[in-house]
DNA sequence: CTGAAAGCGCTTACAG
DNA sequence: CTGAAAGCGCTTACAG
């Protein structure tokens, strides 16, 4: 009774049927007889036996695997992921099995000839992309994506002409949301912290938001409080630290991320600056570290949860040749105390 | 010039050779004459062709993937996992694709039947298994890994009798470094905070080390200084009210984690405690938050790009049939403000 | 250096 | 309800 690497087939002579049997009983097909289907399964169980997977998805065509890949924002330097997207790896990992997909985990550097080779070598179905790129960049592999008619979904904004899927928040109402926030506390010159130009679409959308809000309240948008950082806590501390030095008045910061928000933090702290007495600060996110950090950092979250779930189900539905629209969840201001709402 | 999915039939056909001879090229193979080998290679290009990677599986029984499991400390409820934990996935996941291995990413629930399947169905050449888990629990699960003949390593201690091979930090010894480090800012009253039962090997060796350097300095193990709590911030917040309502006077924690550390200076702080002029806390594994609460944490520092690097290599020795061994890695303490080294 | 052939372990249309 | 057969796209021992 004991067989080191089990095959249908040995399952077959056990049980006295015809492999053929032995693959439909095993897949639960109603054209097996219960008995016989019953018996099969239960020697399967005693010998440990388990399909071969290569076998059954070179014969299917389907590997039933989605490719998870995570833009590296480091440029290879170091393997730490922003940690927004590393958390969503488990709703996504989650969300997958439940729909019976493996997930498989890849960085990918902008110099890479990434993508296309995971679905053309058929290791999976899909791909779900995932990070704060440089869509300018990103653009042209996109493009490679799509002619070589890969299935993929893009957690980020819905940008006019791009390829494929997206799903992402709504950046323009967070932003704004953020934006009003701050007025309604009484903040009249409000920093904008971030890259907002095209190359980041979510960030340029946040910035659209802030400026609505600004300009609904009658409030000035004054060019010198937007201030340029690229997305690392380094660059945000120099900015911040710049804008300080030219001795620019501003009375609020509302940065495009949380980790942006929190090296102004950092930054205004050193310079003796107290927030919010005297600046408010609001990011965007909600990373896991936001609450953590003093004072803990108001921000506006976006549900990876729901994310994660959503851009499963997303690109479930493009494997299966459903039709899918691109989506944008409604993003939620989460106060704490950098804002200098609660007393 | 065009072919929808092409195969290595397809190249075959356009390089006028024999489908073997493709395969050869495609894989280098010193066996197929250069001029060949780069015509062949040249075609493959153009027709924008892959390997078809569950045939070459199928055929070569070896699927060149690892699955990283990430024990679900969350029963299920939620999928976030341990930060520590995940912040080793980007090193491992590059480490990998460094070696030639695809990575597969799943959670595993205490009541699931793991592991098993990944390697008899032939998705994975060998396991990471990542998480604190309850030893105990878990025992039996490995076990049943062993008896089925899977290639696996666990991130954590190296236990007696306990199949499979373990990469992890010296827990005992930074343990007795965080303690020592306490006993040197003259802390007398050492509480030791978490799990410390034989069902968390890891925190049992770091309340070792804490045991050893109480003796070492001549002062008494009282056991009234054991605080036993699960290693979330609501229970060690729970457990360290508790203590405080019992009177116990106490001057330092040593929290075998970050997170019952963190818990803890939210009830100290709540009690209206100062840290660290009343009481110095230290943690163990240095999560990416512990540098951003106030006071930054001081800590033990596990190297995760160390661990990373060194899971991958181990369970690809074990895949290629290398002897490889249990190994334990150096911890480093990490001084921040929340022990009172710094004035 | 190259080709013809076998075979990895499945799934499924076809025939009964 | 079941079996015989074909075939998914590779890799590699064997023969030349």
């Amino acid at each position: 009774m004991k067989v080191e690497n089990p095959t249908s087939r040995d399952i077959a002579d056990l049980a006295g049927v015809s492999q053929a049997t032995v693959s439909r009983a095993l897949r639960n097909s109603p054209l097996v007889r219960q008995e016989t289907r019953e018996h099969i399964q239960q020697i399967a169980r005693e010998l440990n036996y388990f399909v071969n997977r290569n076998a059954a998805r070179l014969r299917t065509h389907q590997s039933n695997t989605l490719a998870l890949l995570l833009f590296d924002e480091t440029g290879g330097n170091d393997a730490q992921i922003n940690p927004f997207f590393l958390s969503m790896i488990g709703y996504i990992t989650r969300s997958a099995a439940s729909m019976g997909y493996d997930v498989l985990v890849s960085l990918q550097q902008l110099t890479d000839d990434w993508h296309v080779e995971y679905q053309a070598s058929h290791r999976a179905d899909g791909l779900i992309l995932l990070g704060y790129g440089d869509y300018v960049s990103y653009r042209e592999k996109l493009d490679a994506l799509a002619a070589a008619n890969t299935r993929f979904i893009i957690y980020g904004p819905i940008v006019k002409d791009q390829p494929g899927h997206s799903l992402g928040c709504d950046n323009e109402t967070g932003g704004r949301a953020a934006t009003e926030h701050l007025i309604n506390l009484g903040r009249k010159r409000i920093v904008i912290l971030g890259d907002t130009s095209k190359r980041h679409p979510e960030f340029a959308s946040r910035y659209f938001g802030y400026a609505r809000a600004l300009q609904q309240a009658g409030l000035e948008l004054d060019q010198d409080l937007k201030i340029h950082a690229d997305n690392t806590e380094e660059h945000s501390v120099e900015a911040m630290q710049q804008l300080l030095r030219s001795g620019r008045s501003f009375d609020a910061v509302f940065a495009v991320t949380d980790v942006l928000a929190i090296g102004a933090m950092h930054a205004l702290a050193d310079a003796g600056l107290h927030v919010p007495v005297d600046v408010s600060v609001v990011g965007f996110d909600d990373l896991p570290r936001a609450a953590f950090v003093t004072p803990a950092l108001t921000t506006v979250q976006q549900n990876i949860r729901e994310a994660g779930e959503g851009l499963v189900k997303a690109i479930a539905g493009l494997i299966e040749g459903k039709p899918v629209e691109s989506i944008q969840m409604a993003p939620k201001l989460i106060i704490r105390d950098s804002c200098g709402a609660k007393k």
